[in-house]
DNA sequence: TACGTTTGCACAAATAGTTGCACAGGGTTT
DNA sequence: AAACCCTGTGCAACTATTTGTGCAAACGTA
């Protein structure tokens, strides 16, 4: 392997001048001379000279990665996230290396210690469901290496983030339900420890307080989001003596379980129930009815993950005071909560 | 930066020790004393001590690093191909470095460089959709860097591959169709000069020739296989004189898009037309009718891809002949293409 | 006490590349 | 002709870590 592959010295070797010399021509420097420089090029392509960044980045302090951490990537969030932050750190010269927790804090440990020793110049990361402490980020502040959270953040924790305005979100949803003529509207929520779940919980509690409705304890569900966990939910909400007449559900997987639901009991949505979700899944235009959901934002907000690594980049050594960025949602309307037919 | 980050030779002035004795300490040889190791771990600690992982893999030639290059990780597939990357790489110790190409032939060149570049042990790629030659490719065999293609492969090229048996679930769908009582089955096809897409027309060939059923030009319809595609294609079905009554098509998005435009025009499914689609993507046991697809393997498919370069280190310097890991499709049997109600 | 073995550690070379400094040689200036 | 500068290049040190070799000290045995 290292028999094959031709380092800097070979070249030198083979063209009669000093290994620095290589060096310099190959970074195209000006104090190496045009007939020069040509020669080490030619000889460089002849040996399919290959350089070698880990040896540079050694002598440079200097390693162009970028580390990413994310729970999971199977979801359309994550993904569209990863996506954004690959197109912008690409830009600027940097290498990504990307690690899932699988939503364990003792995985997400491990990755922490991972990307650390792997020199990675920055770490951008969304929080496990799992985490609850902040120790191992800990370790990462102290060597100095720039971090960046988003989506997902520990509350009251002075750092950079960028996130999505939640409870804006849920507020939009919810006040859009009462718009059209809902008047019992069921949250299906998730862990509340998170910041996304409590914030998106705490716009639809503020919709509900603006318009004078009350807030009941029954027409509560919290879960795990997932697809079955909407199904239970609905069954729950069908059960109640007075079943509500909308759900303004965190997560579109347990609006799509709870609307299967909804259907094998012979109910329709939106004129028994109206539905609402969160994060714009690809499926939600695909249901039938169209599932009305909150975009998040996904690639603009791993674009601003790094461009917030960049800029404390920039300011390393000056007192970077933690910045947040808050990305405004876009609720879209589609079928599963229209009652009105609002036309013209 | 690197002022606060401790290294080996830190820990070594401290202590008063060598630095290789350090460096022993710290990977548990046998020949330092407990104590000494105790020592330096002590200390270790209590300085934030982070091995560089660049150093060591420069002096010990690994870098343990994995590339990985993908045409783009938005979808369904290749998210969770590369989930069965991450699982086994990391277990057997190495980090991914994930590069798109998003589908572009000059940017897949690039990604192909900087992975050289970082050092990495290995290249699993996924071709894009406009690559049409191998040069790019040729460098990374030259440097003997085991690469291994996934999916996405040229033809007739003797490569390490992971493939599914498209041809298989091409035949599988459509016999399944023929099975359902489906006469005039119309194929949705993706660009033909990519393997995957060639294997599952080849597949709906065979079946039809099996049935001794004719093969009619104007039942063919060839995409990109969008959402959008999927409703022209619809439409130009429709419009034939004697329409289809049924539908094999290469790509779920494709099938969803058919579906639309079939309801929009007051047909159902699979009454008047059955639909099978290729990929299970999520959305498919979402929509109305659920829809019949083939299920890829993408997980098993990134854990072979990683054993099948696990194995290329093993054997290396030995003649190693390149190998081709087929895997089988799965036949998802849905609601859009049951036509009989084959009870009990 | 002499010899052999083991133990614990230090030294130095090696990995690939970068960079400050020095030096040679030529040309220009005074 | 001496002093000067500029250009192009080489030398050596430096990045963090690993590893083969070798040297002392300690210990056991004869």
């Amino acid at each position: 392997m290292a028999r094959t592959r031709a380092s800097i010295t070979d070249l030198a070797q083979q063209l009669g001048v000093s290994v620095s010399t290589v060096s310099r021509a190959l970074s195209d420097h000006p104090g190496i001379s045009d007939s020069t420089k040509k020669r080490v090029w030619k000889l460089a392509k002849e040996l399919h000279y290959q350089p070698n960044h880990l040896a540079a980045g050694l002598r440079k302090g200097r390693s162009n990665l970028l580390g990413v951490l994310v729970p999971h990537i199977d979801g359309h969030f994550f993904t569209l996230v990863v996506k954004g932050i690959e197109t912008i750190a690409s830009k600027a010269g940097y290498n990504i290396m990307i690690c899932q927790s699988n939503e364990d804090v003792t995985h997400e440990r491990k990755n922490i210690e991972t990307l650390l020793s792997a020199q990675v110049e920055g770490i951008l990361v969304s929080m496990s469901r799992t985490t609850r402490d902040f120790k191992h980020f800990e370790k990462v502040r102290k060597q100095e290496i720039p971090l960046v959270f988003f989506d997902r953040v520990l509350d009251g924790l002075d750092v950079n983030a960028v996130v999505l305005d939640d409870r804006e979100g849920g507020y939009q949803s919810t006040k859009h339900l009462i718009a059209q003529g809902c008047r019992r509207i069921a949250h299906f929520g998730g862990p509340q420890h998170l910041n996304i779940y409590k914030n998106r919980r705490q716009g639809y509690v503020d919709a509900l307080l603006e318009a004078g409705m009350p807030i009941e304890e029954e027409l509560f569900f919290y879960c795990d989001m997932t697809l079955e966990d909407g199904i239970a939910g609905m069954q729950q909400m069908l059960a109640l003596p007075h079943p509500p007449d909308a759900i303004f559900s965190a997560s579109d997987f347990s609006v799509v379980g709870a609307l299967q639901e909804l259907k094998r009991q012979g109910f329709r949505s939106p004129q028994d129930i109206a539905l609402a979700g969160f994060s714009n899944e690809t499926f939600t235009s695909l249901t039938e009815p169209m599932l009305t959901s909150v975009d998040q934002r996904c690639e603009q907000m791993g674009q601003s993950a790094v461009r917030l690594f960049l800029e404390m980049l920039e300011e390393r050594g000056s007192i970077f005071s933690p910045r947040r960025i808050v990305l405004q949602p876009d609720l879209l309307i589609r079928t599963s909560s229209q009652r009105l037919t609002t036309k013209g």
